[in-house]
DNA sequence: AAATTATGTTATGGGCAATAACATTCGACA
DNA sequence: TGTCGAATGTTATTGCCCATAACATAATTT
């Protein structure tokens, strides 16, 4: 019963990841939100008018697949899509969209605050500048 | 264009794993094969007459999840699945799976000496335990 | 012997990502 | 200014991975 990719970090970054995506999507499942729709409401927050494709770009979500989880937030009456030129669309939250961003933003602080607890102090401040450099960007 | 989120270790894991995954997909699909399908191969080279349930607690992979894998692989004539005791099916790479399971070997190393070189080296020997102690393992 | 547990299977659905094709609009440039 | 290429949003489709429920069968426990 050996795993013999368990001296893999790529694998240990699947495994891992996996598994705190699973404990994440169930505790903000509770808010009514998928993982990336709590993601958007942070985004737009923090950079209201932003267009569907430039926050596309910022999370790595194509346009395709960007339309139906924008529809599906303004229909809810979390966010407002208004035209900015003839064809971009700049996204906004609304009052209710805000309110739950923020309670969304608490679920994410607890849980961030519960993942760093769980690293060994002398490996915790190397994980992200490790992570970050196995991600490339978005200037990729 | 700010991503609030930068600054969470759970958020980057998530978009470097996402990343990485799809650079792995894409260089593991030109032998024929899935991310989860290279990964069995290891595991069944390895261990030779594991279960089919065994092997989808190695991986974390569920027994309803792990059955058209598992009749995948050896439709294509790279597994056998031998019944142990009535209700238990051994699973023994063939052949072709042991000689296909080594050029995935083979681009599974390179990818992952890849990854492991992006890592700026004072980082390096730290990310692989500050995984694990993200990953609640098999013992949860 | 009976009750519980384990294994494998089938069916079904959800979430996220990728691709192709299309219509519209903006921008660059001759 | 008119044209052409690029950008934006949309629809439709597909693939991969994970989850749950229900079931039949076999092993294990009591």
């Amino acid at each position: 019963m050996r795993d013999p990719l368990l001296q893999y970090p790529g694998y240990i970054l699947r495994r891992a990841s996996t598994a705190a995506m699973a404990e994440f999507a169930s505790r903000i499942v509770v808010l009514g939100l998928r993982t990336s729709e709590a993601t958007i409401l942070q985004i737009v927050a923090e950079n209201p008018g932003i267009s569907q494709s430039a926050l596309g770009r910022m999370l790595d979500i194509q346009r395709a697949n960007m339309t139906p989880i924008a529809a599906r937030l303004e229909a809810r009456g979390l966010m407002r899509r208004l035209p900015s030129d003839g064809r971009s669309l700049g996204l906004e939250l609304t009052e209710e969209g805000h309110l739950l961003a923020e309670k969304a933003r608490a679920v994410i602080d607890a849980f961030e605050t519960d993942l760093t607890n769980r690293i060994p102090p002398e490996h915790r401040d190397h994980l992200m500048p490790a992570l970050l450099a196995l991600w490339p960007s978005t200037d990729g």
